[in-house]
DNA sequence: TTTTATAATTAGACTTATTCTAATTAATAA
DNA sequence: TTATTAATTAGAATAAGTCTAATTATAAAA
């Protein structure tokens, strides 16, 4: 079936959601959220809506651990993850044209920047073990 | 119970079979690969097993799309993954130190260099859609 | 305006990757 | 030998996500 991409009442909800989380939720997240606005859809409406949404460039899917997780930011830009409580924050700069080369070259890839995922250790865990 | 660190026949059927992959094998085709060579171990002791010797580097553990991959290669270097066909293959170029810098600035983060996956499209892959 | 076609939603079964549990086996230390 | 504890086992349990068949909603055609 071709979709007909309506932005029913659903899909609305859902994209709300996403957009007024920061901190890229992932599904189950979203539904969490999703009920505590009053509102309980079928697993099966998410997981569509958010494979939609995604697809027609509304938001950007990230698989950062074991579940995907949604961004309301579809700017460019990559992510980095806090290898000891799990947050995922936005990062801005961009890689550098010469090293992309390097990397380009060497594996024979083309080179898709949009999807890069960086791992660290965040500013508040490092203050907390220190 | 603190382990002893034994290198059990099944411990070490499965370090040889990693061994002996260069294709980054999830624990599902690490089991596979176990099987042809007639040994057919419990889940348990096959996780278990990988978990242990991801703890003491012995071999490399990346979490790329839906499951775990292993590599007994353990040098420092990162991963790119082909968005196309799913393969995964070693990047060796390190990340230019200037722009690790800039992202450690910009979001607070102290960088683990080890932990970097791309995504893009493979030579093969490439030559195919073109 | 009624019919028709098809998109979207639903509930729930199913799959896949992985972890957990309790019992058993193996190996080392006393 | 016996006690202790590590490792393995089979299988149940969990979590994330997909699939299916039935139902509801919406838009286009008659």
């Amino acid at each position: 079936m071709k979709p007909k991409g309506l932005l029913t009442p659903q899909r609305k909800a859902i994209l709300d959601v996403i957009c007024a989380s920061s901190d890229h939720p992932t599904a189950a997240e979203i539904m969490d959220r999703l009920r505590e606005r009053g509102c309980q859809f079928a697993y099966g409406t998410v997981y569509n809506t958010l494979k939609y949404l995604t697809e027609t460039g509304q938001i950007q899917e990230l698989r950062v651990g074991e579940a995907c997780r949604y961004d309301a930011r579809t700017e460019h830009h990559h992510h980095i993850q806090c290898t000891v409580c799990g947050k995922v924050d936005e990062v801005f700069a961009p890689i550098p044209k010469e090293w992309a080369g390097e990397v380009a070259r060497e594996t024979g890839y083309l080179l898709d920047q949009d999807q890069l995922l960086l791992k660290g250790v965040c500013a508040s865990c490092r203050a907390q073990t220190s």
